[in-house]
DNA sequence: ATCGGGTGGGACAATTATTGTCCAACTAAA
DNA sequence: TTTAGTTGGACAATAATTGTCCCACCCGAT
């Protein structure tokens, strides 16, 4: 690590917590475009008071414009920013905590955005933009993208664009619609990523809780087995990772299905797949999609979730997630995951 | 220049203020061995209180150890001095102040340390330890080093021991014996330093305040006409700048040499020549020495003065000084000396 | 034309932190 | 024992920070 930036940090400890402090606020107003000083604040949690001293001196040093229809970055303040990115990671431990769950969970590699996605925007913001550079590097021309659902799968979509185009990328569900919001599903969020990059979609719709007959009905259909081929060729999975009952609640799971969730133990979701405290998947959802067997011939896999309130479902799932997994969680997220590990312990 | 700390130095503007403080202030736990609480900020200049808020935190962060009979530097605080020294110069802005300069002057370097020496002992011996590093960097085996007299050259001598060893280096006095405090003499110096390097000193007393007639005697003098060609060969000049009236005053002058020293406007005075504000040497002690002509081809000249009080004479003399002149000043004077030159544009 | 929701900047009391300045207890050396 | 040095505790006075208003203003929608 650079010595310099220790001795710094050793000479001025408060220097990190001024600096991520006005990271963030600089931050949100790239983010934001042209925001006011009261929804700035609430934004970033600060007070009003507190954000007016921040935001007054990136003023005063240029890196923002502060009219009467809000403050804008500058490109100064653009510059800045890139180039403290590195410096904020180092500065906040961040790399120190990636490392030690990369090994915990024996993943491929863990990045972690400072913040909290816990009603935090700014984080969740930074989780797609990461997410979407992430598969950006790890994808080459014309491969096969899996996608699952869920909101911060869908947030990847929108800082997409700056990257992946002229790959000719194929998108695919990972699995069919699964009762959730449509802007959420599997299929909608594979068709928009589609969209942002110059890409083709292959989705498929099926209804849900299909009677077990019908399903393998369906299992024996050209188009769905075609679809299941499809799993077989892609290269990268990129998912989601849940809480087992908000999904089961978000799904119009039947009561049953609750019920059985619930004394299966159940505290991750991902593909549809439940998992208790353990990693071990109790419980699936009946609809096609890709399977947990496939997944460990993926060459990149793709997790990415964050907020302190999911540490325990992602836990959960990276217990025993493939090895070529890359975790891409936020602080509040990865310290919690942490701390639980250390109690147990 | 470094990118990073740029952008570190816009969104932490207040940086600075606290590094070099906090850098002040360890400098001289390390300086002063042990030291305490009380002694210490008579040194920084920091009140008591200030100085326990830094010690502390210093203390907190084990860059000194603090215990009943005073602080003491860690050799992690010495360590991270060490890597900050850089730094501090860039943050400081000292590096474009040392441009400016080295511009305007036409000088060869240009090196100037942080603090004022004007009361502040710490940036005294910031200069003298600077001064016999390049002493070092400049001198090659078994060269001629000629020295002046004055409390700042003087002072180099403590710093030489770390460095310039084995190199056999003969210590001459650029100019003999002028009335000042005997520690303060040329001569004393030149010795001091042959003892601090293991070197050798060729020394030589004159009575101040020859005659013309003795001096022209003198001039003639085997003696004399050997010390006049070590001159010659001389490949390095160390030396002092002084205020006009002060030396004067120091060197106990009559009262119509320090009326003709005024009169003829001197404002700066280097080896026993006095200069006036335009530069040019209106005066001169008339003792044996090394002569302003002889100057202009000696390999390396070392100016090093420091103190805010001394700018103007320090920038009367640089006026004309040669270009292979290499200045270590402190902060203080180099502000003031940019301050009066643009005053007067 | 006017209203509503946004903006920045001004103001101010309450609270919090900082500051300067003591003093007591202690230690090592003289 | 005395002396000159040390730290750490204490505390009132002062300064800075903070949370919270309000106001005038601008802009777009109504």
């Amino acid at each position: 690590m650079n010595n310099l930036l220790q001795a710094q940090l050793k000479i001025v400890p408060e220097m990190p917590l001024l600096l991520q402090k006005r990271y963030k606020v600089l931050m949100a107003i790239l983010l934001a475009g042209e925001i006011g000083r009261r929804s700035l604040s609430e934004l970033v949690h600060l007070t009003e008071r507190e954000t007016r001293k921040e935001t007054d001196l990136l003023n005063q040093q240029g890196l923002i414009t502060i009219s009467n229809v809000g403050m804008k970055i500058t490109k100064e303040g653009k510059d800045v920013l890139d180039t403290l990115k590195d410096v904020i990671h180092e500065w906040s431990g961040l790399i120190q905590l990636e490392q030690q769950l990369q090994q915990t969970y024996n993943l491929s590699r863990v990045i972690i955005v400072p913040g909290d996605s816990e009603g935090n925007n700014l984080a969740k913001s930074l989780l797609g933009q990461v997410a979407a550079k992430q598969l950006n590097c790890l994808t080459q021309s014309k491969q096969i993208v899996a996608v699952t659902g869920g909101g911060t799968i869908a947030s990847i979509a929108e800082y997409l664009t700056q990257f992946v185009k002229q790959k000719a990328l194929t998108y695919v569900a990972a699995r069919g619609g699964i009762g959730e919001e449509v802007q959420l599903q599997a299929n909608t969020i594979a068709a928009s990523f589609a969209t942002a990059t110059n890409g083709l979609s292959r989705t498929l719709y099926l209804p849900d809780h299909l009677s077990e007959e019908a399903y393998n009905m369906m299992m024996k259909e050209p188009v769905i087995k075609e679809m299941l081929e499809l799993y077989d060729q892609t290269s990268v999975v990129i998912h989601g990772i849940g809480d087992a009952m908000e999904m089961a609640r978000r799904r119009n799971s039947t009561p049953e299905e609750i019920q059985t969730i619930e004394e299966a133990g159940a505290v991750g979701e991902a593909f549809g797949y439940y998992f208790n405290k353990d990693g071990k998947a109790v419980h699936r959802i009946r609809t096609v999609g890709i399977q947990l067997k496939q997944l460990e011939s993926v060459q990149h896999l793709l997790a990415v979730a964050g907020g302190s309130s999911k540490a325990t479902a992602i836990g959960s799932y990276l217990k025993h997630a493939p090895p070529q997994t890359v975790l891409i969680t936020d602080e509040g997220a990865a310290k919690e995951l942490v701390k639980q590990n250390r109690d147990i312990n």
